[in-house]
DNA sequence: ATACCATCCGTACCATAGTACGGAGTCAAG
DNA sequence: CTTGACTCCGTACTATGGTACGGATGGTAT
């Protein structure tokens, strides 16, 4: 029985005490709001809760939004695997229109930066591309 | 003498009024504002305006963020070609940080989704690597 | 028992790039 | 000369992922 402070808990996963808080509104981690009036108002995390905040943490590296992420941790109670293969594939589909959103970016201004390094003569490129079409 | 209403201007780069109008306030573009007493309300936009829009637009493509593209076009009046390509080189940067974080997601994922399609045993792959480090 | 820090909680605020809304004014056609 | 479309303008709201603030209460050390 480990038991926690928020402060701990935050630690544990290296983020802030609000940011652990703004995942119990969003209902990424149990809220602590149902107290029965008798125990006091302070509330104790356990090693459950330290894992579940670190699995938020690491889904979000590859590249979940939280939203998904809620999705992902029904997932892990209901077991969904062929869900968690669809909610994969997706995230992968997305992740590689993004790059390649992001290489044509960098192809055309790495283009540019070199054609404006060339010559001092005429128009910089890199403001002249952006000029007429 | 093209002269064009908002939403002429607006269509020309594909965008819409409002967003037209936000660019006024961000200073990206010229600001009607300053009007005279006499002259009517409505103000009309020339060539010089679609092109600006159209800069803005396609600067954004490249990855710039409205701040830079301010700064973009008060290089486009000084001619200021070092600083361009300082720009240039910091976006191309920023660019290849962000692709490189998106390709590890990717490579993770994928292998995942790879190890959770091959077998149907145990837990899933997916969701388990988030579980403990 | 009192100081003092941590926790609880609602609420407001940050950046970014818009989008929506409501009221008032303007302009051209019928 | 009224209708209807368009414009102007300020203000508020959207999504995303937090961060900050202030007052009330809890738990502990002295």
């Amino acid at each position: 029985m480990t038991a926690h402070t928020i402060s701990q808990l935050a630690r544990s996963a290296d983020v802030g005490v609000e940011t652990v808080r703004y995942y119990q509104r969003r209902g990424l981690l149990a809220d602590p709001r149902p107290r029965r009036s008798g125990t006091a108002g302070i509330r104790h995390y356990d090693a459950e809760d330290v894992r579940r905040l670190r699995f938020i943490r690491r889904a979000q590296h590859a590249g979940f939004s939280l939203d998904e992420i809620a999705e992902l941790l029904r997932l892990d109670s209901s077991g969904d695997r062929p869900r968690a293969r669809e909610m994969a594939r997706s995230r992968i589909a997305a992740l590689d229109a993004q790059i390649a959103v992001l290489q044509r970016a960098r192809q055309s201004l790495a283009r540019l930066a070199r054609e404006c390094a060339a010559s001092d003569q005429g128009p910089c490129p890199i403001i002249a591309s952006f000029e007429d079409h």
